[in-house]
DNA sequence: CGCCAACATGAAAAAGGTTTAATGGAACCG
DNA sequence: CGGTTCCATTAAACCTTTTTCATGTTGGCG
């Protein structure tokens, strides 16, 4: 093995951060974990070396002088730069935060933070596998249910169903524009294989309407009278 | 277009079933639904002709003489024909259903049932997809979670999480060997973003506990005192 | 060894979801 | 057009899950 060369090349953070003490804080504990750590105190100057420096994270104080955080990371990402970003503030409203996500930041962090909380949250996003966030959704006309986040939309809005209601939802559209009776639900979704003598299925279908007809949008449910249910449009 | 060609070719369904009454009621109603279709009413020559024939589906009854509607299924699939076929019986009990659906059947439907029950049983399997039935899984050493059915198996033995168990393990899997900070888990579990000053987090952490710590296998969520929790073994 | 803080545990309380039950309304049939 | 059956709707009962609370246990540190 070479002198020169390290057995595994060390890990870059650069830590954007006006604050001296945070800023020795982070640095001492980082270093601690073995991460090797750049500081900068100015915004211009911290965005130069983000581009440039090939870092393997940032951390990004909120407020500093020459140029503000959001700004930083909003740059970034429009340069294509995909370093994970974790921003620290003083700001804990919920806007705050979301503003800080929305432009482009991994993780969000509220001062004051305990000194491990920070090298946890780096940590995670130091080891984020780029999953391709593989989605797998049904869909029915403007209907969609997405099966790994268990998330439903109807023409685009959120909707909030029960456990109930998605797993009907999901026979209904695995299954859309045939008619499906009430033995075949019932051995579907709540696994009965014999006649309950019951309103279940009415009740729950009516849920699952209340939900899905949104105003001005056609109902997707209809009832074929002495059969079933059918979900679809025409 | 030529007299000697359907528009679209005919769907053609092969009944077995030796109970002449039966039968009649079922090639009528299929009939009407524009399916064309053959009856036979011995076991043997069932097996022949759905073996040879180029069906879309088979409806079987279970008792036949000639040749069992069991050992039919079972023989059909041994050959690698991948026919639907939807069971009949007068046998309703959960074990004859199961016997009946292991065999190869992909539908089971008890006598005495309503005709268009069927049809719309059979309008199912003849629409069904050949979805691959993608599953994706999490991985962490004998425990595995699948996001698509929502079932967890610690050293292959199914376990029943309550949802919040299963966010919780879901997002401790997707970081894995890695310190979760309670703020950490608040967020993505509770999606809180302040400190709610409770145990929540205990309680729910020893209810996963309880369920994936099997008797004779490794604990394989770790408590790091003052900062949080890890899963994984070592 | 003893104190203090951090975590574990069990059970009660609160919240939320599912099922039953009772009633009203709409479609079919003579 | 009256009766009957099937479906929709609402509210209450019931059951499960989640959260809180009170208390016990453990590990670190002087």
């Amino acid at each position: 093995m070479q002198a020169t060369t390290h057995p595994t090349p060390a890990i870059r953070i650069l830590t954007i951060e006006d604050d001296q003490t945070t800023a020795d804080e982070i640095a001492a504990e980082l270093g601690a974990h073995g991460y090797v750590v750049d500081v900068v105190g100015d915004g211009k100057i911290g965005l130069e070396k983000a581009r440039n420096g090939k870092y393997d994270a940032v951390t990004l104080d909120r407020m500093l002088p020459g140029l503000d955080g959001l700004s930083i990371v909003t740059q970034l990402r429009a340069d294509g730069i995909e370093t994970p970003v974790l921003m620290i503030s003083a700001l804990s409203d919920v806007d705050e935060r979301v503003r800080g996500l929305r432009a482009g930041g991994n993780d969000y962090l509220t001062k004051p933070f305990a000194i491990e909380e920070m090298s946890a949250r780096l940590d995670v996003l130091l080891r984020r596998r780029k999953t391709p966030g593989l989605i797998v959704t049904l869909q029915v006309a403007d209907l969609s249910l997405n099966l790994m986040t268990r998330s439903v939309q109807r023409g685009g809005v959120e909707l909030e169903l029960k456990t109930t209601e998605f797993r009907l939802l999901e026979y209904m559209m695995r299954n859309s524009g045939q008619v499906l009776t009430r033995s075949m639900i019932f051995e579907a979704v709540w696994n009965y294989h014999f006649d309950p003598y019951t309103n279940l299925i009415e009740v729950h279908m009516m849920g699952l309407r209340k939900k899905i007809n949104l105003p001005g949008l056609s109902p997707l449910i209809r009832t074929i009278r002495g059969s079933g249910y059918v979900l679809g449009d025409p």
